[in-house]
DNA sequence: AAATTGTAGCGAATAAAAGGCGAACTGAGA
DNA sequence: TCTCAGTTCGCCTTTTATTCGCTACAATTT
């Protein structure tokens, strides 16, 4: 981002002319076609654009100049377009987009931070090593939701939440460990788990 | 945290400058509008702004302030402070928070939509009915990426990708699924998965 | 009431990008 | 190999942002 009027220019000159002509113009064009008289300006504006994200090039290649983003109103940095489900039937590019998914969707106005998970006690929840859980900060829950929690200070964990009678039960989801049960005073709850997100390599 | 009338006066101005312009104004041009005589006055306001978050810019660049939330009351709608990992031993509030996380991470300049996934077929792969996938768009997928793939115009699947000689061989991450095979013609790949989205209720 | 702090404003001096030039060099394709 | 579009270089001008010292006012704090 951050473009400059000049740099404006050359980028509208730029997906004018490869919309009208269907190639994109050598440089001696755009000269041309911004009054200008040196290529090696030209050639700047080009690297300079280029190095803001708004172009791509091949280096010495003719007419190798593509305008990456020029006409895009909407940036989709947060919001995503909801394609549809997956299974239905028809390529993608048949589904109107009329909806679209968020993170602001998850988090709302409550106060959200991230935690990377480690290791694998919520297995059985699909939740693995390496995920981001998305946690609002808040030191109640509900019975059965995923909390991150204390006992008496110690390390803090990933449960779902259970409370019974005077003490508390955190269970982990993974068949092979035990759940923990404590009484209220000592169990310290940090945040609860509003939704998570995974990136792949 | 709060906005003075005067900032917000510049913010509207900023805002709809670059609306009109595609550009952020310079300095004086932000005078000009405001009616201010000194761009001492336009510099300490845009630091004002930007130390309380309202906007970023670049040192010394020019035109490169970018209003970041001007009408969102809402606190984090895209970045996510990254607290630290799950059990590691010390209350979340503990841990400075030097990094973050965001959509944005993961999706770059590409262009990305959103598909729900239906079924269990990617079970294996901890991604389960309800989640929401993160798509880009591309048309060429390396070995052992997920991506959603159509053959012969059918249905479009979530698999894993892999070629073998003249065929592709997709195969559903759920152990219980049989892979299908079909050669490279046959199979239309629409994008790859890039992340990872869970809501939870 | 006095001192402090933050916003709002001015003009001038300084410094750094951005924009521009011509000339010489380089590499991909004919 | 020859050509020409693209690249690199040194140098210049213009535009733009930054910093400094100063005044004034309003809201808080002491």
């Amino acid at each position: 981002m951050a473009i400059t009027r000049r740099q404006k220019e050359v980028l509208d000159f730029l997906s004018g002319f490869t919309q009208r002509k269907g190639y994109s113009p050598s440089y001696e064009e755009i000269a041309a076609g911004l009054g200008l008289n040196s290529l090696a300006t030209v050639h700047k504006h080009i690297t300079n654009l280029h190095n803001k994200g708004m172009l791509q090039r091949s280096h010495n290649r003719s007419r190798s100049i593509d305008v990456v983003s020029q006409r895009a109103p909407k940036k989709f940095t947060d919001r995503l377009p909801l394609m549809g489900r997956i299974a239905a039937g028809k390529p993608v590019e048949a589904i109107e987009t009329a909806e679209s998914i968020s993170l602001s969707e998850i988090i709302g106005s409550r106060e959200v931070f991230a935690l990377e998970v480690h290791g694998d006690s919520m297995r059985d929840e699909h939740i693995v090593n390496g995920d981001y859980v998305l946690v609002e900060r808040t030191s109640s829950a509900r019975e059965g939701e995923i909390v991150v929690a204390l006992v008496d200070g110690a390390d803090a964990t990933l449960k779902r939440f259970y409370k019974e009678g005077a003490v508390v039960r955190l269970q982990p989801s993974n068949s092979e460990m035990a759940p923990i049960y404590a009484p209220a005073e000592r169990v310290m709850i940090q945040g609860k788990v509003l939704g998570m997100l995974r990136k792949y390599a």
